[in-house]
DNA sequence: AACAGTCTCAACCGCCTCGAG
DNA sequence: TCTCGAGGCGGTTGAGACTGT
């Protein structure tokens, strides 16, 4: 059995559109609406196949579709995206309005990508290069949110030289722990959405190594990522507090984007059950740093069925025990990866609304 | 000014999914 | 259940723009 290609045909034009051909095309579903597309050309004048007359609807002509740079908080969505997902552009384009999926695509081929590798992470699975050449960077590969450039990057897109590295590096050309000074500026710069996101993702990031060096028992100033924040978060540590399990259970505790969000209302909040949540996250954070401390007395603590990813939702975002710090590492994960999931809304950045 | 190399992105290609009959 | 076609998706291409020498 063989299907007849779509696009086959004598005289069919390929290759740019011109001007008046988009004129038709647009006449024609103003008219006519979308779809039909294998009659469209015909009905509409063109020597084009249908196929060919959708991308060009769809990717260019449509009046919603956005067009020209991408903002800062763009580039973290997608970056933070394809980490979870992968290629999975529509799906990923579903996050940010009005962008296609041909333009996130390219967007990550032609700019992010590179960006990634030249800072010494794999593009594919976001984890450090089996050989990092670039000894100046030592981001942490979890550190996506912190890889978006300004929004002006265009203007650096044709150098082979990223603007960003300087700002990796300390004066002395050491690494700048947890990556650049523009992941802090975009925190400020952020969205409601991207903030949310940019908070999961560096609260993610910062467990893991407060974890990590608290399990080797050499938490300090120096371990930990993001020592340019200005939040109170690592100034704890800076200043001393950081060297405990109660310091662990109070960041914790103060970590909750849906408290920080304001695309959550407060029955929003406390609707978590929608997302098959027993607890709110700070409820989940307190217990998982209650539950690190009782750790050291017993490592095989189970998590009962009440407790939020470890339970109702744990099908979807990680395992239902936490009998090693690599499952909790897994579980904030899971749950930044569960929320990108499910927020499926769009963002509308003018109104400041979830549309 | 001319040329070569590089980069961008619109467009194409081929495969996949899904729904109608 | 099977077949078929429309539409969707991700990978790739190549023309034109840009940059460096």
């Amino acid at each position: 059995m063989s299907r007849k290609p779509c696009c086959v045909g004598e005289g069919l034009k390929k290759g740019a559109w011109t001007t008046e051909e988009d004129k038709k095309l647009i006449s024609y579903i103003h008219e006519h609406g979308e779809g039909g597309w294998r009659d469209i050309p015909q009905k509409a004048g063109l020597k084009r196949c249908g196929k060919s007359c959708r991308l060009r609807w769809t990717n260019y002509l449509k009046p919603d579709v956005k067009r020209g740079e991408f903002s800062s908080e763009e580039e973290q969505i997608i970056i933070m995206l394809h980490a979870s997902r992968g290629n999975k552009w529509s799906d990923i384009a579903r996050h940010l309005p009005r962008r296609t999926d041909n333009e996130v695509k390219n967007y990550w081929n032609t700019h992010l990508k590179k960006r990634l590798i030249e800072q010494g992470i794999d593009p594919m699975t976001h984890k450090p290069l089996a050989s990092n050449s670039n000894p100046t960077v030592n981001t942490p590969p979890e550190n996506l949110h912190s890889l978006a450039a300004p929004s002006s990057d265009k203007q650096y897109s044709r150098s082979s030289s990223l603007p960003s590295l300087s700002r990796l590096t300390n004066k002395d050309g050491t690494p700048v722990q947890g990556g650049s000074l523009s992941h802090k500026k975009s925190f400020k710069r952020s969205s409601s959405t991207s903030r949310l996101l940019n908070k999961v993702a560096a609260k993610v990031t910062s467990v893991k190594e407060i974890l990590s060096a608290s399990m080797e028992g050499s938490l300090s100033a120096t371990t930990l990522p993001y020592a340019s924040y200005s939040d109170g978060f690592s100034e704890q540590i800076r200043n001393g507090e950081g060297s405990s399990n109660a310091f662990l259970t109070n960041t914790l505790a103060e970590f909750d984007p849906f408290s920080q969000s304001p695309l959550y209302s407060e029955h929003e909040i406390n609707a978590t059950s929608d997302l098959g949540m027993d607890y709110d996250f700070s409820h989940f954070l307190e217990k998982l740093g209650r539950d690190d401390h009782n750790e050291e007395n017993d490592m095989n603590v189970e998590y009962g069925h009440d407790d939020l990813l470890m339970s109702d939702v744990s099908h979807e975002v990680s395992s239902t025990s936490v009998d090693d710090r690599d499952n909790i590492f897994e579980n904030f994960e899971g749950w930044s990866n569960y929320l990108l999931d499910h927020a499926d809304f769009v963002y509308d950045t003018e109104s400041d609304t979830l549309i």
